[in-house]
This record gives C-alpha cells, sequence and structure tokens, in this order.
DNA sequence: ATCCTTTCCATACACTGTATGGTTAGGTAC
DNA sequence: GTACCTAACCATACAGTGTATGGAAAGGAT
C-alpha cells in the first residue's frame, strides 16, 4: 500500500523506474566496472531494482543494450580542431589522440565497439571531420584523403585492439619482446632476435604512448610524401601510381 | 556387440574418435561454415559422434578450443619472403599482403583470432621475421623497426576488423561513403560531404583490395621518409625526434 | 592378476536470453 | 463516468549454454 511498494502493474506516473538510457547508463557501468562478461540481463534488471522482463520495453534485445553503449562511448567522442592555427599534421595528429584516448576510455567495451561495424561506420562518418579537414588542408586529392583516413581509422582500431586487452597498467613492449624471442628455436628468425637484441641494449622504454606517437609519424610523413611526389626506394610516388595499383593481391596462393 | 557399436567405456586401441586436432578440425569447419555462434560443445560433440564432455579429456574448456582455432588459423600463416631480389618495400608489401591474407581464410573466425591477445602475440613473433629483414635492409634503427612493424600490424588488423565484417562479396566505399553522407544534417561535416561528393563524381571504384594497397603506400613511404630525414610540413622529422615525443597524449580531458 | 590411467558416456546444475501472458495505471473517446 | 487501448511493470517457463561429478570399459604397467 506503501506508494514506493513494488506492485505489480504500471507504476504510477513520474515513478518509472526505467527509460532507454537509464537502462544503458546502468549497463555501461557494470561494463566498465566488471567486464563485458557481467552483463547479463538479470544482472542489468537486479541493479536497476526491475524484473528482467521489463527491460524489453525499451529495447528489444541484448543485442540493442550492447549497441546503445557502443553508440555512448562514441557520444563521448569530441574532437578537437584547432584549425589553421597549427599545421595540417599536428591537427591530424590530434583528431588521432582524441579518437584514441575516447575509445580508451571504456576498455572493457573496446572489443564490442569496434567490431558493431553499423554503428562505427556511422559515427565515424559524423566524426571524422576535422581528420578530413587537416588533409583538404593538406592538399590532397578527395581519393587520397579517403584513403588516409580510412588508413589512419583502420590503424587506430587495430592499435586499440591491442592496447586494451593488456590488462597491466605498465606496459613495456621491450622486454616482452625480449622475453618472446628469446624462446624462439635457435636460428629461426635472425633478423627478429638481432633487432630486438639491439632495442633492449639500448634500455629505451617502449610504452603504448610512444608507439602511438611513433606511427602517427609515420603516417604523416607518408601522407606528406605522397602530396610532394617524394622518391622513396621503390620509384615514383604520385597520385596516379598510388591508385593504379588497384586490386592486385599477394602472389601467394591460399595454402589450405 | 558390433565391433563400432556405440559402448560406454574406453574405446579398443585404434578406435578412438578423438584428439585434440580432430575436434579442432571439426570446430574450424563448423565456424567457417556456419559462424561463431554456431559453435557449442554439444554441436561439437554431435558432428564427432561423441558425448559432449568426451571433450574435455583433450580441450580443458571452450575457451580453449577457440584459441586452438586461433593457432591453427596462424599455423596457415606462411609469409613468402623474396629476399633481397625487390626492393625492401616490396618485400615488406609482400609480408602485408600474405598477413591480410592469411585472416581473410577465415572471415569468422577473424574476431577471435585478432581478440585473443596472447595467442597473437606469441604467433606474431614467430612469423614477422620477413617484415622485420625488410626494414632491416631499408636502414632503419632498431627502435625505428619495431615501431614500424608494430605499425603495419596494428593497421592490418584494424583493416581485418573492417574487411570481415562486411558480408557483401563485392563492397564498394565510395557509394556506401556518399549515403551515408547524405543522411548527415546539413552543414554539419562540410569538408567530408564535399570530398566524398567529389570523389563520388570520379565514379572510381573503391574497395578493400585498393584500399589496402594505398595504405601500403603510405607506409613504405612514410618509413621511407623515416630513413632520409626528409622533410614535411611540420619539419625535420629524424630518428632523435621520432622518439622524443615519448609518452604525449592529447591535451584534451576525458569528457567523462 | 592387480591397479592406475585413459577415453568415453550419463546425469545434473546453474545460468543464459527471451517468449508468453498477466496486472495495473495513463490517456483518449464517447 | 465508463469503455477501450496502450504502456510499464512482474511471474512463469522454456530451450539452450558450459561444465562439474561420477561411472564404465579398455590399455598399460607391475
Amino acid at each position: 500500500m506503501v506508494s514506493t511498494g513494488k506492485r505489480s502493474g504500471r507504476p504510477r506516473a513520474g515513478e518509472e523506474r526505467l527509460s532507454r538510457t537509464a537502462i544503458l547508463t546502468a549497463a555501461l557501468r557494470i561494463v566498465d566496472d566488471e567486464g563485458i562478461d557481467a552483463l547479463t540481463m538479470r544482472r542489468l534488471a537486479a541493479t536497476l531494482g526491475v524484473n528482467p522482463m521489463s527491460l524489453y520495453h525499451h529495447l528489444p534485445n541484448k543485442a540493442a543494450v550492447l549497441a546503445g553503449l557502443a553508440e555512448l562511448v562514441f557520444a563521448e567522442l569530441e574532437i578537437p580542431d584547432p584549425g589553421a592555427a597549427v599545421p595540417w599534421a599536428d591537427q591530424l595528429k590530434d583528431a588521432a589522440r582524441a579518437y584514441r584516448n575516447a575509445l580508451r576510455a571504456h576498455p572493457n567495451l573496446a572489443l564490442q565497439v569496434l567490431s558493431d561495424t553499423s554503428t562505427v561506420s556511422a559515427v565515424v562518418v559524423a566524426t571524422v571531420e576535422p581528420f578530413y579537414r587537416a588533409l583538404d588542408r593538406a592538399g590532397l586529392t578527395p581519393r587520397q584523403i579517403v584513403e588516409a583516413v580510412n588508413t589512419l581509422i583502420d590503424f587506430i582500431h587495430g592499435f586499440l585492439l591491442g592496447e586494451v586487452s593488456v590488462r597491466a597498467e605498465t606496459f613495456d613492449l621491450a622486454p616482452d619482446l625480449l622475453a618472446r624471442t628469446a624462446d624462439l628455436p635457435a636460428g629461426k628468425a635472425p633478423t627478429l632476435v638481432r633487432v630486438v637484441g639491439e632495442l633492449g641494449a639500448e634500455g629505451l622504454a617502449y610504452d603504448f604512448d610512444s608507439g602511438f606517437e611513433a606511427a602517427l609519424a609515420i603516417f604523416t610523413a607518408g601522407i606528406a610524401a605522397g602530396t610532394t611526389n617524394a622518391v622513396n626506394t621503390t620509384g615514383t610516388v604520385n597520385p596516379a601510381t598510388s591508385v593504379a595499383s588497384g586490386s592486385q593481391t599477394a602472389p601467394t596462393a591460399n595454402p589450405t
């Protein structure tokens, strides 16, 4: 009889306990705190003080909950655009850093977000404007711009895939590589072993942040080279040939 | 009484129906044919004509089955190495194409493979020797080599993430982008809209293959620029500064 | 011949997403 | 007011999941 007591029918006006956003917010908290596997419909309903089936009046199924979470993460994605105040390469790098950071904010959700293609492509389109602006300023052709943006976004996705699955707070790739190469059969991968050995000798820290920055440097240099018809060791690179390679794939047959 | 009849105890010598590889082979077939969700322990046991619990004598749990599948896929990864017969950039590109193709052979498994970090890092170490050789020939420092290889591998992973989740046989990004940009609110992303519009006007096909090749061109150009102290619009790039950027991250605060 | 180990099977449990259908309140039409 | 429809909740139930437990039969070692 108490007004807030648990009754079975429709709640009084203003006493609704559920809404799409309330559900998604609770779900995001569970995933952030305890991982994606902890998110079950029963668990979600319990934290909202509600019967599991009530959730289905606001979301059609669990897949919709996960898609909604991906949406939430991207909604936090605000890419700063310093505009013409900085060189285009810095503008591009800032956009890339912001994109990475937004997806890193919810590591337990990264795999879901990255593999939810429909959400990704829809939202990416709406948020990558700064990337396009930077490359437009750099003087690339439309096709080169699309190619460069896709390449950079794909790289960030792949980078995040590796980054979020390492639990340790401080991760240094150099020792990890050293340990792994030590396990290899002798003479198996001589160049790898030598290179990693020399790197270890330098004693330089190689964490995710510096790896990301190094990648950005490679990208911007490669993009800049494309705009200036720079010569590399494979021969002349210009807009025509960079596209003309077309649909060629590896000459190796599928060994299956 | 028939020798091949279903009995309850241990099978006679030579009549064992199970083994780790037999299980994994059957599992791979299910995943290839019907997708990763079709793989359940009961289903797997049924196709092997065996009780579900029998599987647990050869693999400790389902996660081990999935990890084993990732292993299988990487086992097919044979990266050709033309050696010094071709320029280092072509050597690198061939390795990248082979890597992509190996993981594309089992699209339903890609997500599992890419997110199984322990398998990935262990196997990647053992198979990326050609990448290291190519970059060693290019004259990079050990650190630059590790940076470049990680960048390239991460890119391929991200690229595959997008590629395998598109079901259509023929996919052209240009029309897809056009359609998506058409849905944007007017004036939302002017550069994006203009660039994509111009790209559409060109009428050029933009499939995954050409996108991949374009990315490889950007990479090799960027790597080559790093070795020759090339000048880009942000200033001088050389080994020292490409590392010195260190652990800097985006200046934007986390908006959570 | 005895005992341990290996390879299989049968049963059972806790847990999952969700289909079905009931109960109550809000909103609209007469 | 009084039907009637819809919305927001709850209770029950079902098929399917991974796997713990324990038993049966054969192989191998002593």
